[in-house]
DNA sequence: AAATTCTATCGTAAAGATACGATAGAATTT
DNA sequence: AAATTCTATCGTATCTTTACGATAGAATTT
């Protein structure tokens, strides 16, 4: 097995879990906060930066895009990667929705 | 390798991560969600509503357990599973912080 | 053209995550 | 005491993630 069932999963819960890996390692969170400090980045910026080798970083990169919160643009020879403000709301507003469901009313054991 | 090298983000930055998990997988999600609508639940109830074996359903607890956003009490023969509110409003606080230091003036090429 | 610079991808190793059947443990019920 | 009920853990298989060296690709610079 150890292969995730997302059909059985509603559209909403497999992206809402799917946004969360974008800030579920620790590298992507200090990837997201030096594009936000910067307003664009490039890789070797970001090597420098991190104590990580090039290729984990491309990798973590690469992961960021696939999610859809960062997009690059090709500005040759380096690359300008960017928060992309659309799913970054969405991501806001996916959060936002589901961390305000709960509030302290609607616990019961505490 | 395969391991995340935690030693070189800050607290705050790994901290994330960590909670970020708790929201990283769908079936968590759904739990979460579960947990809030009926405001107390059992394993039992839960794995009649996702399609996940028992133990499947109760290691997804486990890790939200781990991760702190849950606790459970238990109540022979049952255990009654909650939000934690205190690690909850750390997540709003730490997503909130992280989402809303993003703004339009922040970007770049778009 | 050759050298340089920067990023992406390949290949690989190790660790972690996901899923489930089977079993154990703890408490009530019969 | 035996049976029942519910959850946790064990063992295991498979897939995914993390990390890095090496190499390829693309563009400018010398």
């Amino acid at each position: 097995m150890g292969v995730t069932k997302t059909e059985i999963f509603t559209e909403q819960q497999n992206r809402i879990a799917d946004l969360a890996k974008a800030f579920s390692h620790p590298a992507r969170v200090a990837i997201l906060q030096l594009l936000i400090a910067r307003k664009s980045c490039i890789c070797g910026d970001l090597v420098d930066e991190l104590e990580l080798a090039q290729a984990t970083v491309s990798q973590h990169l690469k992961e960021l895009k696939r999610i859809g919160i960062i997009h690059g643009e090709i500005n040759p020879p380096r690359v300008c990667y960017c928060i992309n403000p659309i799913v970054w709301s969405e991501a806001q507003e996916a959060f936002g929705a589901l961390l305000d469901r709960f509030t302290l009313s609607t616990s019961c054991c505490n």
